[in-house]
Parts: C-alpha cells; sequence; structure tokens
DNA sequence: AATTATATTTAGGATTCCTAATTAATAGGA
DNA sequence: TCCTATTAATTAGGAATCCTAAATATAATT
C-alpha cells in the first residue's frame, strides 16, 4: 500500500508545481506591460529593492534569478536606461557595480509587489493550518534543492545563523529568530529574509536536524 | 497571535513557490539543449505525447502553456521544422490542425520526461504524510486559481466527472475515480489526467463541497 | 612581475512573447 | 440561402529572453 502510489504523488506534485510556475510566468509578463516591465526586469528590482539599502551586485542577479551574467547584464542595463536603477563603481571592489534604486525605480517597485496577489489570494483558500503544511512542506524541498546545489542562493531562515529551532514549548511558535529576538512558528518560516546571514554548514546541519527532528509532533 | 503573523504566511508561500518556478525555468534552458529544444517546445511536445493518441490543436498547446497562439504557433512551427512533430489539419474541422508525435518526437519526448527529476527527488525529501498534505494544498490552490479564471484548463480529479470524493470507509483511500473503476487517495489526486473530462459547474461544486467538508479528518 | 581568477560587458543568434492584422472556415440568424 | 459574427490559425514587426563564447578590466596569488 506504502508503495501502490509511490512516485505518483511525487509525480502530481511536480506537475502541481509546474502549473503555478506556468500561470507566474504568463502573469507576469501580462501585468509587466503596465509598468513597462518585462518579468526578468521586474524580478531584478524587486531584488535590489529587497537588499536595499545595500547596493547589489550584477553576479548577485544573476545567481538569484538563476540565469546568466549576459542576460542579467541585458536586463540591468535595460532597467538603467529607463531610470529605475543606477550603476555604480562597487567601492570595494572596481571590477563590480554597485546597483541602486533611483527614486523612479521605488516607485516602480511598489507597485510590482502586488503582482503575485492573484496567488496570493488563492494560497488563502487553504486554512491557517494546511497553509503551516505547505509552507514547511515548501521550506523542506527547497532545502533539499540547495543542498543538490539545484538552486544556489536562498535566504532561509532555516540555513540562517540566527535560526534556533524548537527553543520554546509553544507549540504554535517553537522557533527563536535571534536577529530580531522573537518567537518563530512554521507559519513564519521565511524563505527570503533580507536579513538572513548564513549559518556555517556545521550549523546549519546540526539546526535542520533539531528541526525535523522535533517537527514530526 | 493569530493574526500576528497573518499575510505573512501567504507571502512566504508565494515566494516559494516562485523560486521553484524559477529553477525550473533555469532547468528547462539548460537541459534543453541536450536535446536542441527550448523549455516552451518541451512543453509543447510533452502536451502532445500527454493527451496521446489523440491528436491536439494549437490552441490547446496555447491555452495549456498559457502563451498566445502566436506563440504557441511560432513553438509549434519550430517542432515541425525539427522533424519532432506532424502538423495535419483536423478532420472534423478544416481550420484547425492535428498535431501529433513523429517517431523522433516520441524519442525526443521520453528524453524531456527525466527532466524534473531533480525536482521529484526533493519532494521525497519529504514523508509519505507530508507529500499528501503538500499535494492536497496544491490541488486546493490550482482549483481555486482555476474557478477564479487565473488558470486555464487543469484537468484535475477534483474538477472531473468520474470523481466521487468521500465513498469509501479506508481514511487512505475514500474517494473513487468512475474511470478506472478504483479507490483514490488525497496522495492519487491528479492535476493533469489524460482521461479528465471536466464535469458540469454543479457537480464540480457538489463534489468539491464534499471534499473539502469531509477532508478536515 | 607574472599568472590565475573574478566581475562584467559585448557580439551573435535562436527563441520567446506580445499586439495587431490577415486568411480561412464554421455557426447562427434573417 | 445569404450575411454576419465567431473561431482557428498564421504572419509581420519588434522588444526582450536566454544561451555560448570572446573580450576587457581589476583583484588576488604565486
Amino acid at each position: 500500500m506504502t508503495e501502490g502510489s509511490e512516485g505518483g504523488t511525487g509525480r502530481h506534485v511536480v506537475a502541481g508545481l509546474a502549473k503555478i510556475g506556468m500561470a507566474l510566468r504568463s502573469r507576469a509578463w501580462r501585468e509587466g506591460e503596465r509598468l513597462g516591465l518585462t518579468p526578468t526586469q521586474a524580478q531584478a528590482l524587486g531584488l535590489v529593492r529587497a537588499r536595499a539599502p545595500r547596493p547589489v551586485r550584477l553576479s548577485q542577479v544573476a545567481d538569484d534569478l538563476q540565469v546568466t551574467q549576459a542576460t542579467a547584464s541585458d536586463a540591468v542595463s535595460a532597467l538603467v536606461r529607463k531610470g529605475l536603477l543606477s550603476k555604480d563603481r562597487a567601492p570595494d571592489d572596481a571590477r563590480a557595480v554597485a546597483l541602486r534604486l533611483t527614486a523612479a525605480g521605488e516607485a516602480a517597485a511598489d507597485g510590482i509587489a502586488e503582482w503575485p496577489d492573484f496567488l496570493l489570494r488563492s494560497v488563502d483558500a487553504l486554512d491557517e493550518c494546511e497553509q503551516a503544511a505547505f509552507l514547511r512542506g515548501l521550506v523542506k524541498m527547497i532545502r533539499d534543492l540547495q543542498v543538490r546545489g539545484d538552486i544556489p542562493v536562498a535566504r532561509m531562515c532555516v540555513t540562517c545563523r540566527f535560526f534556533r529551532p524548537h527553543v520554546h514549548d509553544d507549540p504554535r511558535a517553537p522557533h527563536h529568530c535571534g536577529f530580531v529576538d522573537a518567537p518563530l512558528g512554521d507559519r513564519d518560516l521565511r524563505i527570503d529574509c533580507p536579513e538572513q546571514e548564513q549559518a556555517s554548514p556545521g550549523q546549519q546541519e546540526a539546526a535542520w536536524d533539531r528541526f525535523v527532528r522535533n517537527g514530526a509532533a
């Protein structure tokens, strides 16, 4: 029985994720027109905003968007041409650039934040408990992807040096974030936290073990 | 407390889904090179195979891939040029085309089936129970997207005229598929079933109510 | 000082993706 | 039957995506 549906479930999940991915992409194309931005440009802009006020380098854009540096360079050039990003030399490395939002870029970035709202509405079709379970599943998958090297960065709580899993008794918020110094529940786990700082591999491993083992309950 | 993290969870989920979507897309580009296919072409080819032996129309490709007919036409033309698809007039409608796999197309389609394996491996990082919950969440979200009109087709069990939710006592397989005439569990719910036939809106609504209400347990 | 590595850009080319206009065939109504 | 939508697909035109490969400049290493 355990084997009867084996593989099937996983394939259905992959099919579903692919479908949502397509919806996100096609939506990004259609909505982008409103602001005169293409999906890649919008993502690049969003990334610079997420990392603000620290300037961003081109290679960070390429890594985060999972495209080559050539593609990232194209998108960033377009954004500079449109006056949404400024591109200076990085102060600490004359080879690198320092990307920052212009005033117009900040305004545009506010507009694009609303894009995935159509998906957010559908996430709300899940009740609180289901959302937490779903997020936990996502976190596990994305961490696994990162460990395998199939995904580059991923600024997640579970790989952050500030994350301390299962240190509180409250089952709704058993973890702790040392950065904001506050309890954290499964439903609060972040996947792209601006404050995240990668923990050492050893720390990561230890925290992950504690997170997964204790989480069965 | 319930409100303290409200909205946050949904945003984290969207961020995670977007990250996986990007990984799927970038992987498709890199792997596609091996067979000389781009992501859109590969998806189109996969769609034709999934629907085989019935021929596929261009508008089906466009709907399923969520691109315009112009884009779909480009991709299909490329596949025909590469000898992977045949394009005839549809017998029942002289305006439409009938797309079929060639022998070479079948071979190529087998190759692309392996692509999302990197993601499938990471889905396996979830235990059986988590996978089922995750799939259930996906099904709910995708159905909601479909109801809202944010996603076009979606050949899901939960909107199929053969689907009868909660008719068995076995908690591991409470549903029933009238097409294969077999019990079905949450972990078996399909998102892209070749045999799916859309139920009437009334039937869909009734089945969905029964599916969701009884599912809390 | 010479070498190697890193950060970015440019060149070239196939594809994606859109809108808008065209062609052809079907469907419905007068 | 004829006329008018509607529908299926293609084409044209143009900006953007995305790749590889090669070039440029700076940093780090030896």
